[in-house]
DNA sequence: TTTTGCTAACTAACCATTTAGTTAATTATA
DNA sequence: TATAATTAACTAAATGGTTAGTTAGCAAAA
């Protein structure tokens, strides 16, 4: 039995995973250091040693988020064999990502929401490369004469704004749905209905007439 | 001078005026009580015997804006004629609103990111009386055989969504560009280019063959 | 004089952050 | 190898500031 009772990685890491939830569930705002200290089971000061403090904890959290997502794209981009395909990939995996872990638009949104006032630089470079990589995508498109000319950003935008709204909007349109069922909101929709819809208007947009 | 020194109708309306500001600028969390007293000349005690609460307050100054936007999309829509005009002026006039009053896509985003869990019923509604607009206009371009069948709230979210990022970005996308300008960002974009691009993009996917 | 509009002063709770200290683990020394 | 010195990991308990909401009562209007 090697029973180690101080483990630098392992408390740090069982912070980060706890507040990655708390921050989830509640909001930045909304989650206490007291809280996240609880649910670690470690005292509310290691935070502060570990962290600097409350914001410090939240960026990282949030890069590692990004980060994750980015390494599932340049992942699923791997097993393409067309730039379409690689379109297709991105929208897909970025749309998974955002249903399986559903409170992570709702986090992103927040965060945009009182936009770059206070946005890390970890976290902003984080999100940067996930466009840039959608970026990359455009660009080899067009250069291979399969897309026309885009503005990359909306592009991005259209993909991961509408997969957010969706993610976030869920319990919403289902309660709106029962109340009112005369106009479809898309209450029941499947991840991959969404995906493919989504997919199939950009690339439409896109195509070379 | 006929200097009226009490005039419940002026005095709630300041409260709201100044509200609205300070919740556009600073969102709910960050606005306090004591700042809108303050801002509006008026006790604090005064917003709780108008507005029962703060929550009261901030689902009044929301709905009021949602409001203005369906008004304005129904005005717009007046001097259309044909379906793809009215489309067109759909995601004008929403754009254009939301550029004029940067700090409304920052508060939906805001709102919608704590999803539905205290969304008042008020705010609610005006949210969804928009998104009916919407889906009436794409159901009759269907109708008349000009657009395809397609999935109403998607479309909606992409017109807004795009637009309510671009908005609350904007700081951000500038100060990227500053750093590196290897990829357009759109930091310089006019409201007009952008509404552009973005009917141009969902009419293309609308397109009957 | 009764109701409505309004204010100053207050409270109770919350919460991020700090401080001052303890205990475990590691390294150096004898 | 035992022990001393040092560092790293951790804790309990404040601190200090903030803020939503209340109360009791005054002043103007009806």
């Amino acid at each position: 039995m090697s029973k180690v009772k101080r483990d630098a990685k392992v408390t740090k890491a069982k912070i980060l995973q706890e507040a990655r939830t708390l921050f989830s569930i509640k909001g930045f705002d909304a989650t206490t250091t007291d809280d996240i200290a609880k649910s670690s089971g470690v005292n509310k000061a290691l935070i502060y040693y570990y962290f600097k403090n409350k914001a410090g904890l939240y960026a990282q959290v949030m890069s590692g988020l990004f980060d994750t997502i980015y390494d599932e794209v340049v992942c699923a981009r791997g097993s393409c064999n067309s730039t379409t395909d690689e379109l297709h990939a991105f929208v897909k995996t970025y749309a998974e990502y955002a249903y399986k872990h559903s409170y992570f638009p709702a986090l992103l949104l927040r965060e945009l929401s009182d936009s770059g006032a206070h946005l890390p630089e970890l976290m902003f470079a984080s999100m940067r490369k996930v466009f840039i990589l959608l970026s990359e995508i455009l660009q080899k498109g067009e250069r291979e004469g399969v897309f026309i000319k885009s503005i990359p950003i909306l592009v991005h935008f259209m993909i991961i704004g509408t997969i957010n709204l969706m993610v976030t909007t869920a319990p919403l349109r289902k309660k709106a749905m029962e109340i009112d069922d005369s106009v479809d909101s898309c209450a029941e929709c499947s991840t991959d209905k969404i995906t493919t819809d989504i997919f199939q208007t950009i690339q439409k947009s896109l195509e070379v007439k």
